[in-house]
DNA sequence: ACCCCTGTTCGTTATGGTCGAACGGCCCGG
DNA sequence: CCGGGCCGTTCGACCATAACGAACAGGGGT
């Protein structure tokens, strides 16, 4: 495990968190030697991993990032295979669609396709979004291996809304019950207002790589506070879609 | 200058151009030892900046990358002050906009504006360009230090098209003029049959930041041969005005 | 005009990154 | 079914080099 390169990325992980940093402040925030982190950042200055602002002297991410990120999605398997699949979703359900993988903590959305209604929408392209709080990251963690769970069980859950779930032991059976299901519901965990109905899609060994799911307003999405079946069946039929053509199989409460 | 953390960036440049390697064609490609490229690796791995295929065992960009290219562009000034220019410019000339900064030899889109007419098109945010291939790379060369500009013309000049220019010499002619006029145009020197229109946006010291451009159909953006006084007043003023925004100046025949 | 805090350079030290070689597992071909 | 070759991986030793503290320089703010 190379040490310079592990605190490289501490540094940009540091600067992806917003705010914009000068050397100091950096080796303060990561407990190094000034010169260290200058050394650092020169180096990932050189490959325009990170820039500089040229007033204030301080350190923001770099274009090679982006240019990056559009690399990864263009290699993206399961970003590529979803595409028609959440075409067509989104045309069934009248409402937007996203794809996400797990990273982390997070769910990254790598695929989103807008409500068709020509309403002005953010694209989500990008976003990392706490497992807990979505749809999405609840689908992917019920199936995951115990030891993966508890990591993220273990790890910070932070309270977005007043209707997060934050407690580990409350989590963990609605694992279970997403698990027997195959259907994760978010209802305004994240957002206030806004619910996601979501499904896991499956590799050939049976692990979680991402799901798909569908998002909107909570009064259309969660009619009388519960899913309407025909939403819950077209996620279900596009996760299970794309699972297939990944060459991939449904596993059941297996483990390892 | 720190050696790790070069390589582990020229690993993630490598793994950009598409292809999936494995460590040993990493290493060869490198020019550094198997197990050298392993721990870097293993150490890119660990932060998933890079992601393991799990069937063939080859490396490829990890989810973190998109989360941090997102966090660039949130961060991005001249991207967050051009959203409202780019909405007006298109409005203006019914045709897609597209702003770019410079990002080593390319031009790296960090917004686009669809065209209003909705066609599908393709995001294109994210994608890097080659600067002497666009109207956008060559406004923001023609007013760079010559130093810099020296750097551009010593490149790679591929020929993308029948009409790209690749000829240092005329390429230099050409971004005197466009230095002159403070417009530059392609004809398509990027895609047969596509346009753009472009003027650079300096900051605050002279030095030019980005362009932002309006692209289209040839027929269209460039009748009988060359542009609308229109759309060039239109882009001119977009540029200017957010110049403006950014508390810069342009910059006149100025060297360093 | 001062001071303080910044980014930067320098030289030394010993950490830890690098490398070659050897291991073990997998896939492919015989 | 067995062998060969290629791959990712581990190991250990060498010494390059990353890390550090301290000293320098430049600018902004007071």
């Amino acid at each position: 495990m190379i040490q310079s390169v592990r605190r490289a990325s501490a540094i940009l992980r540091e600067l992806g968190s917003g705010h914009r940093l000068g050397v100091t402040e950096l080796a303060e925030r990561l407990g190094l030697a000034k010169a260290t982190v200058y050394g650092l950042v020169r180096s990932l200055e050189a490959d325009a991993l990170v820039e500089r602002d040229l007033e204030t002297g301080k350190y923001r991410l770099g274009p090679a990032l982006l240019q990056l990120g559009n690399a990864f999605l263009d290699g993206h398997e399961l970003r590529a295979r979803s595409l028609l699949w959440a075409d067509s979703l989104a045309g069934r359900t009248s409402e937007a669609v996203r794809v996400g993988v797990p990273s982390g903590l997070n769910v990254l959305i790598v695929h989103h396709v807008f409500r068709p209604d020509n309403s002005v929408q953010i694209l989500e392209v990008g976003a990392a979004i706490p497992w807990h709080a979505s749809a999405l990251g609840k689908a992917i963690a019920a199936s995951r291996d115990d030891e993966t769970l508890g990591m993220l069980l273990d790890g910070p859950l932070a309270k977005l809304t007043g209707r997060t779930l934050v407690d580990p032991r409350l989590l963990r059976r609605a694992l279970v019950a997403i698990r027997r299901t195959g259907i994760a519901v978010e209802d305004q965990e994240a957002v206030i207002g806004e619910a996601e109905i979501s499904a896991a899609i499956f590799d050939h060994d049976g692990h979680p790589v991402g799901a798909i799911g569908v998002a909107g307003p909570v009064e259309r999405l969660l009619p009388q506070g519960s899913a309407s079946g025909d939403v819950v069946g077209a996620v279900k039929e596009a996760a299970r879609g794309l699972t297939r053509d990944l060459g991939g199989v449904r596993r059941f409460a297996g483990h390892r």
